[in-house]
DNA sequence: ACAAAAGTGTTTTCAATACACCCATGG
DNA sequence: CCATGGGTGTATTGAAAACACTTTTGT
């Protein structure tokens, strides 16, 4: 697995243009120049890539399928019901894995379709993106005892799990989209509780990054980033010695200027 | 229409948990919890938002629909072939509205659906970005007479284009996603023709920003960053008097380090 | 000669880095 | 009292902004 820079989202190859091309039919159907009278109709599908931080880590949460099933692994998701909103129908399947509703951050990836990417269920998948603490219990929920977190960093390994159709990318880009907006927007506080602390929210930028950041400097940065957290009282000491540390809560910044950049890339 | 800050592409609002959650049954179809046996099929089509320059206005392709329609304009697109992937769908209906097929860039931008955007043709519509130089004719293809483009800063006035369904939010995420990758990425170039003078490049990000950038400063910014644009020869004089300006083709580059940030916000 | 647009040089300003140092707590 | 982590101060570096100035064309 190759991660682009920046949230590249990548362009679309050039298509040759088809062959043939319908002549223009318009003004009986609500549609514009070239639809048939009945569209092909498929079912769409969300999929969750919910990621989290466990020991340091970056981990995405996939369901384990059963034997009859060439590929064990997949991601969360199912059909969109006829009467509700994609968004909605994500929330509600977020739900259902997790038990999680408000905290966190939920939205919308990638769609990701064609013929050739599920041949046993053709249709469109809309891919949506949650980022979440580290919940309590591994998940809860119907998958919960299936459900499990693997570090993003073990997929591509040979020892780690092999996913089903075209989920590697999905979570791709799913990872690439939460690693891009930690840099400009305040959405790393969505992997902490309510309450955490400067060092917990370095963290985030540490494991999602894979990069040693400066305390000092990442405090300053913070601090002086208007809205991004706003501070509480004081916590408990930590595990085995050192000063206890401020808590913060996340504030109402919606965007980061000037914004947080990765060094690389 | 309001832009919020840095292609921020909005979180879901939480959704109270469904008062019924459906039992666990897998292993038989390939999906996975609470997959109903026969999911609802829709219809799936594309919209298109096309945006280019004309005249230093970011502007915007919008197709005329006749009187039965209470609201008189729509954004370019149509259903998706049932053998067809997304992005060659996209493709070809780029292709049957402007005849545009290489140049340019075009990319998935977001997917809009739920029973409530379209009551006559209830379904998702994957909506897709396209920026493109200005084209010789305003727009070749079956809906040619049909199409005019619009300046994005016309559309929520009150003698602009009164628009379809949810379009008013596609074209606004469409022009906020623009705005945002102008910062990172070298994407401002598919404004422009194949050759392009720096003054060209930088006229882009004035029209899309609506700000004025310093011309030397712009110049340093772009040739300081490597693989943005690389040289080829010299121009013909611009109309009336002053000095030839030194082409430029794309480079190879896909990101910017560090981006060229938009100050206000 | 003058206007207009392209391009260069230089100063100022400000944020990001690196790193030395102090503070508070557990053992 | 020492290890550990939280927090402050400060010098250095580098990039962005502001703007004076030179170059090359058309009229």
């Amino acid at each position: 697995m190759r991660w682009d820079g920046h949230g590249q989202t990548g362009g679309v190859p050039p298509a040759s243009p088809p062959n043939q091309v319908r002549g223009p039919r318009d003004g009986d159907d609500g549609r514009r120049h070239g639809d048939p009278v009945t569209p092909p109709v498929v079912a769409v599908s969300v999929d969750l890539v919910l990621l989290t931080l466990r020991g340091g880590r970056l981990c995405v949460l996939l369901i384990r399928r059963d034997p009859p099933f060439d590929v064990a692994w997949a991601l969360p998701g199912g059909f969109v019901d006829g009467d509700e909103d994609l968004d909605t129908s994500a929330s509600r399947q977020l739900w259902a894995e997790t038990g999680v509703t408000t905290t966190g951050h939920l939205e919308q990836l990638r769609t990701y379709g064609g013929p050739h990417r599920d041949p046993r269920a053709p249709g469109v998948s809309v891919a949506y993106l949650a980022l979440l603490p580290n919940l309590p219990q591994p998940a809860p929920g119907g998958d919960g005892p299936r459900a499990r977190w693997w570090p993003v960093a073990d997929l591509d390994s040979p020892d780690g799990p092999a996913l089903a159709f075209d989920h590697p990318r999905i979570v791709a880009d799913g990872v690439e989209r939460a690693r891009a907006k930690l840099e400009y927007t305040p959405l790393a506080a969505a992997f902490c509780e309510d309450q955490f602390t400067l060092a917990d929210l370095r963290r985030v930028y540490e494991a999602a990054w894979d990069v040693a950041l400066d305390p000092p400097n990442f405090r300053r940065k913070v601090l002086s980033t208007p809205g991004f957290v706003v501070p509480v009282g004081r916590r408990t000491s930590p595990r085995g010695g050192g000063r206890p540390a401020e808590l913060y809560r996340r504030g109402s910044a919606t965007a980061l200027h000037p914004p947080l950049l990765r060094r690389s890339v």
